[in-house]
RNA sequence: GGGCCUGUAGCUCAGCUGGCAGAGCAUCGGACUUUUAAUCCGCGGGUCGCGGGUUCGAGCCCCGCCGGGCCCA
């Protein structure tokens, strides 16, 4: 074993706390709180009953003011207010899920030295550990009579100030404070959670399966996105973190996982706006034997389950209609329109769309109507259109089906109608939730695709794919015909909550 | 990629036409045994995002860069 020399921290501490006088006064109350038994950061206190416990078994006393219960109790949590006077000390603790109590540190009840200890030592945002009796102040709030208190773990860092929002920026970056001052943040976290607990539970009942794929991928494919590069020094060889885990989850279904899903993160190397991360959690999910009927059925009892569990303790259980941060109530509730995609177009202009109306006239249809297109091919045109005369004026959750097979290059083409792909699209208020797909499990059609693509990366487009042997060989060995769906998890919560994706995210990339 | 807004004390923000860097809360010292953002007295706290320029003088005007937000593509 090599020795080592220490480290010399405290040439560290003296630069971190010389110019921040506050952190400087409470390091000196570190050392003072060495003298006491357990110093400022004890490994444990004798907590004998929850915050939330103690209010729900006491909260009655609150109707008689300035009487006792007889019963002591031990607390601990944040302090999140102090109120010190000569002889009488008010704070108030804050436990993790927010619930507060009053704690009371008198004279009377701890000492002189005590009492002075503690306005000397204790400040907010420290958390404390308290014993003593439950019972209610003068003026009927629920407090604990202190008898015995001791910090359970010191704050050297002020906590931000309590009567503001803290801004935008603070909220994103520490995270942790947005979670101690702010009730909806801790929501936010708890619908994440109930949402994909509610997924799981959902698939379970279904006989779905969860599996965990790569997420660092020799070859990168199942979308169309540029994916981050890594190298492992192991192999010696270049990686790509996985933009999407369908040709995994693939595998998977021809070696019979007939219901299968995953929910884990993917990487796109792309730009990061109020839309978009560089790393989201998506949900994937392949089922043997139905098509894109029966994925759409399933997508959507999925997204209607979750939302009765964001519902679930709410003055809305039981209902579909979920509460928006900004106010608005969304119904996800009922049997959701599945609309043609060329079919509304038509209705909407007036005059018959297929997939067989000629480049030049749908050109003439985005002239007149004043819609930008890029790259004029017939499904290029044909999409913007759509989103043109029909997008926006979707109000309930929508699939959009029948895709113009241009824009679809590795899709299943349509059983009857040429020129369109089995691929929908969920639309809900605006953005494209889900997509949902027959599979293409034909490996001689599969092989073209992918030589089609890899000509695509040649002539320098950087978000084709390559030609995927080793998943051509998987299929070679025979996919149960199967629908297939794609569904962001921050878009999901997003759709349940009304909250930009910075808010879906516990903590977002920031530079 | 284009347009608009934004960055000042630990936190949230003011800062006029270019003229000594401000407030509330928090912190620090003092008083107070029933406070609810307690009150009262007193004291501190700044790389005005970074770099350049104009000017007698720049938080403010100009240029570049960095961070954040909104809209458009």
């Amino acid at each position: 074993m090599s020795d080592h020399t220490a480290p010399d921290t405290t040439a560290y501490e003296e630069e971190v706390f010389e110019q921040k006088q506050v952190r400087l006064d409470k390091r000196a109350k570190l050392n003072d709180l060495g003298g006491l038994g357990g110093g400022a950061y004890p490994v444990e206190v004798p907590v004998t009953a929850t915050i939330p416990a103690v209010r729900e078994r006491w909260e009655h006393l609150t109707e008689t003011p300035d009487s006792a219960s007889g019963e002591t109790v031990g607390i601990a949590g944040r302090v999140v207010f102090q109120r010190n006077t000569g002889k009488l000390c008010f704070a108030s603790l804050q436990s993790g899920d927010g619930t507060r109590i009053q704690v009371m540190i008198s004279l009377a009840g701890v000492g002189e030295d005590s009492l002075a200890q503690y306005k000397e030592l204790v400040d907010l945002g420290d958390h404390l550990f308290v014993r003593g009796e439950v019972i209610s102040s003068r003026r009927g709030e629920l407090s604990v009579m202190v008898e015995e208190w001791r910090i359970a773990a010191k704050a050297l860092a002020p906590l931000p100030n309590l009567h503001s929002e803290l801004s935008e920026e603070t909220r994103v970056r520490q995270r942790y404070l947005d979670l101690i001052v702010r009730e909806q943040a801790r929501v936010n976290v708890l619908t994440r959670a109930k949402t994909m607990a509610s997924l799981r539970s959902t698939f379970a009942e279904q006989g779905f399966v969860e599996v965990e794929t790569p997420m660092l991928q020799t070859m990168h494919g199942g979308a169309s996105a540029r994916p981050f590069v890594t190298h492992s020094n192991a192999f010696d060889t270049e990686l790509y973190l996985r933009i999407a885990p369908e040709l995994f989850l693939k595998r998977a279904a021809v070696g019979g996982l007939e219901r299968v899903f995953e929910i884990n993160r993917n990487f796109r190397n792309e730009g990061a706006d109020s839309t978009h991360s560089p790393e989201f959690a998506m949900l994937e999910a392949y089922q043997a034997y139905t098509d894109y009927h029966g994925i759409a059925d399933l997508t959507q009892t999925l997204i209607q389950n979750a939302a009765l569990a964001a519902n679930a303790g709410t003055e809305r259980e039981g209902s579909h209609t979920v509460l928006w941060a900004d106010g608005t109530l969304f119904d996800l509730g009922g049997e959701w329109d599945r609309i043609s995609m060329y079919g509304t177009l038509s209705e909407a202009v007036g005059r018959e769309i297929t997939p067989s109306t000629s480049v030049e006239e749908l050109q003439t249809l985005a002239d007149e109507q004043g819609v930008e297109v890029r790259l004029p091919n017939h499904g290029k045109l044909v999409e913007e259109l759509w989103e043109h005369f029909v997008k926006d004026g979707l109000t309930r959750p929508t699939f959009v089906m029948d895709f113009p097979v241009e824009t679809s290059p590795l899709t299943r083409h349509h059983r009857s109608i040429p020129g369109v792909v089995e691929k929908w699209d969920l639309y809900v208020r605006g953005f494209e939730l889900a997509t949902g797909y027959s599979e293409l499990v034909d490996p001689v059609v599969q092989r073209e695709r992918f030589v089609e693509q890899a000509a695509q990366a040649a002539k320098g487009d950087d978000e084709a794919m390559r030609v995927d042997e080793e998943f051509l060989r998987a299929l070679e060995h025979g996919m149960p015909p199967s629908g297939g769906m794609g569904m962001g998890m921050d878009r999901l919560l997003m759709a349940l909550t009304g909250l930009g994706i910075r808010e879906t995210i516990l903590f977002p990339l920031v530079k």
